[in-house]
DNA sequence: CGCTCGGTTGAGCGGGATCAAGCCTTGTGG
DNA sequence: CCACAAGGCTTGATCCCGCTCAACCGAGCG
């Protein structure tokens, strides 16, 4: 069930909202091509299409801009670059606009633990400020826009505008609960079902991001995923080829079609998990 | 390896700060009571013992006196009661004196999941930031001490007062950072290292408190331990026998007693987990 | 071209779940 | 005080999911 109309590659995502001038080129299912001028789009927190997602929600138009006035925008990083390292002194959060990273620390012997994914809409770095040091790395997994917000003026900024106050602890407490959730399908979820939450996760944000839900790129590796949901890389193999036998999803690669939402959602939640209340699970 | 100086039941810490006219009884390892003065102890930041772990560190005299303000301490809850239930709006956090607290959903099936145990000097609460109403309920796992801050107003007071939004944001993101190291110990510890890193915390705010991180009882029944760490009742009361054995403590019922510390940090982080960083585990 | 790296598939093993039985503690009511 | 019930804890026997080891395939790249 795939809706034709939203059925645009996020690739087309990255390059509209990065604000250089090139020409986004965005499929539609037709198979004809649509191109959107990107001078049109100036990239600020006012224009921003993750506006819901992000700190900017619920202020108004003079504090939006005091907020954008403190947002640094650098060109996008290229997969593989690596917003910052462990033990890096904590100067700022991260607010992805397009594409994705991933958090990881290495013990050791060198071996990565793959901490989290960071989507569009999040923010990476809040686990620092406690210590004031980063406690994990974090890589862009693809071509990925950030806005890097230093922290220190934002504590500063956020102090006299309750509003952006209020937003920082609402994302702060959201990442809280979705590590709750995590924690909880570490603990005792099936193998199937963990890979079918994490699946889940990336189709709600791409629905909040107004992309189809049914369609996207998998960014990260079999290996970053399976260490990421602490299973063998062999089993996140065979589980996409079991999903894709049973007919719930197509998997090409990085690319995924999902076929019948409705039963990867049962797989995920077989007994309506009530930890997600508030909170649409795509 | 028992510091006599620091043998102290928990029992006599619950008398202490409860702030009622009873009087404390200790034990020190000679076996002679020791005696407090209750009357003498207000309650009050200004002079809890929790003061370096919770809300108030960092703050001044005049800021302090205004957070201790808004605080409501009502009588201590005993084992059982709940502080909010799942669903409730959410209007305060808990900051816990002493005792302790589980938090913990409910599926259709009736069957309880544990998110957390929380101990003094943490906040419990703030996961319902985001949606405003509670995601799970917190119950008393013994007599249980807590100062109820309610949100709104700390919301208020920490935008004028920098000391306190910041340390506000700290207790937030270490407990972000606390369940990023949970979510990794599930994903891919073993039940071994599980149960250790769970009694190493235990030890490590025992130690904070200025307790003797080697002896503690336990709130918690082996069904809500196995089901903290996703694992079977029969799986935690096998690993308390093997511990045993193995001489690394003594367990009887709730009494633990740690005989070998290193070995169980041993067993806990075989190749030193770096995502400690920054933070010393007991 | 050959190398490396990421991914797939198969065979066998083991840690922890499950099922089952029994013990000990605690609480309740006579 | 004891009798009884209920729930928490322990221990044993068996089973199964997911790990490990191993071989192979294909894509990307110097």
């Amino acid at each position: 069930m795939i809706d034709p109309g939203q059925k645009i590659w996020s690739n087309g995502a990255i390059a509209r909202a990065t604000g250089q001038h090139t020409m986004g080129v965005g499929f539609v299912a037709s198979g004809k091509p649509r191109v959107v001028d990107m001078k049109a789009l100036k990239v600020a927190c006012q224009t921003c299409s993750l506006y819901e997602l992000c700190l900017p929600l619920g202020l108004e138009n003079k504090d939006l801009d005091e907020l954008d006035r403190i947002v640094k925008r650098q060109r996008p990083l290229q997969r593989g670059n690596y917003l910052f390292h462990v033990g890096d002194p904590f100067k700022s959060v991260y607010a992805i606009r397009t594409g994705s990273v991933k958090t990881y620390t290495c013990n050791d012997e060198g071996d990565e633990q793959v901490t989290g994914f960071h989507l569009p809409g999040e923010l990476v770095g809040l686990d620092a400020i406690t210590s004031g040091r980063h406690p994990c790395a974090a890589r862009a997994l693809e071509t990925t826009s950030l806005c890097e917000i230093p922290f220190s003026r934002l504590e500063e900024l956020s102090s006299h505008i309750p509003g952006l106050q209020r937003q920082l602890l609402r994302l702060m407490s959201r990442e809280i609960l979705e590590e709750q959730n995590m924690m909880v399908w570490l603990g005792k979820k099936t193998a199937e079902q963990r890979l079918a939450l994490l699946l889940l996760r990336i189709a709600r944000n791409q629905h909040e991001r107004h992309f189809s839900p049914y369609e996207f790129n998998l960014s990260m590796s079999r290996t970053d995923i399976g260490n990421y949901l602490g299973l063998a890389v062999e089993t996140i193999s065979r589980l996409f080829s079991r999903f894709q036998q049973d007919g719930i999803l197509t998997v090409e690669r990085k690319h995924v079609v999902i076929q019948d939402m409705d039963r990867l959602r049962q797989i995920a939640h077989p007994d309506d998990c009530p930890l997600d209340t508030g909170k649409v699970l795509c």
